[in-house]
DNA sequence: CTTAAAACATGACAATTATCATATAATTTA
DNA sequence: TAAATTATATGATAATTGTCATGTTTTAAG
């Protein structure tokens, strides 16, 4: 398992603020996980002992509502850390993460990151940016759930995963996700989903070759207002 | 303008964590503002020169939509921070502050949180749990709009007022908003939230005097699922 | 390769919610 | 106090979205 003092992967998240002595400590006690796609990482209500750091692949944020679907809240993908809110709060997870693609974990202990936050406060503002900026997005998705229409919130979910993730070298988005996904991102029946994708493609601004989508009128899904 | 040493209000928020020698530097720099009911305290996208703490008062936290209405995110009461989320990311506003009720503002200059936040860990932690907590509540509040319906919506939100701020000697809820409110926090047309508080009234979950509202039942508001 | 299971797709219809119109009550202003 | 404005209320109707049924395609398992 490589060392933390030269990992790449930590320029992006908020691991790059802590000492080399303090990555030092932490390359001694991580330890790395692998699961595969479709194997959930952690369950809404339990209780995490670390955060993982994303070394490979992508996974999703879930919350069970009370009519049993499931809301994907966010994606997550290499780079990021996963679980920090928990542990800041040291509270059960709000959220299961499940992993859409195979993915490598580094899992660092609690009381470490809490060492860290409590020791180096370039780390925890650096932490606390990061938090701030989910609120912040969060806080948008509230406002789209309210206010927009299925249509406008799904032609948003194909702008966001094209400008996030990328695209595949056939332009298919790099991000494979079920239709039940792309409901759960939206906040509406599978069936739905289904129909205004199908939609999307009569238009002419999507293809799909297979359940992969093809983003074909960047424009013509901004427009969509 | 009184000390924030002997302040009671920062017992409810992350300014408790100030030591001594803090809070006598904060109680020199910051300057106290009077707003009256239905006053904006910052705009949307306005470039926050500091924090407000919230010593009396109430006030909505919204968010303009693309459609033109207004979202209310969160509503902020005495003793919670206002803009921190701004002034921790360096950004620009993402909500409009605007008086519920007549508030009394102690605004303390950013340049002295970044201070504090960068040399005082335990202080940082405190605003790291804070801010935990809000995007706990936000994630929440996504899958709510997302999975529940209007009626849903609406009985929760009454619940969460009575919960959160409580009532009036007379039993009506102690905040007072308009149904066009209402409607902005639930994410609906004011026509459909004025509807269905007629119908809860109908069905004796509810009583109004005017525009305030009463409680009569709340395991039957909590039934509704 | 064949079969079973899961995911995708679409029609028909029901339920929810938005919009527009209009009326009444409450509040503010002159 | 009267007039004007704003907030509340409700009906009628349209648009959106959900649900159930059913068929097809794709994927996984034996």
């Amino acid at each position: 398992m490589g060392k933390c003092e030269s990992c790449i992967i930590r320029q992006f998240n908020s691991l790059k603020s802590l000492t080399n002595d303090e990555l030092i400590r932490i390359t001694k006690l991580k330890t790395l996980r692998i699961v595969k796609k479709g194997d959930v990482i952690f369950e809404e209500g339990e209780m995490l002992n670390g955060v993982y750091c994303v070394r490979k692949g992508i996974c999703k944020l879930t919350k069970l509502s009370a009519n049993g679907k499931d809301q994907i809240i966010k994606l997550v993908e290499k780079g990021e850390l996963l679980g920090q809110r928990s542990v800041v709060s040291d509270e059960r997870t709000n959220l299961r993460a499940t992993a859409i693609k195979d993915m490598e974990l580094c899992f660092i202990p609690k009381n470490e990151i809490i060492r860290d936050l409590t020791k180096n406060s370039e780390f925890a503002f650096d932490v606390l940016k990061h938090m701030a900026n989910d609120l912040k997005e969060s806080d948008d998705i509230i406002v789209n759930m309210a206010q927009k229409s299925v249509r406008q919130r799904l032609a948003e979910t194909l702008i966001n995963i094209n400008d996030s993730f990328g695209t595949n070298p056939d332009g298919t988005l790099s991000v494979l996700l079920s239709r039940e996904d792309f409901a759960s991102i939206v906040g509406t029946a599978t069936e739905s989903a289904i129909r205004v994708l199908s939609q999307f493609k009569k238009e002419g601004l999507i293809s799909t070759i297979g359940k992969q989508i093809k983003i074909e009128d960047l424009e013509g899904l901004k427009r969509i207002e």
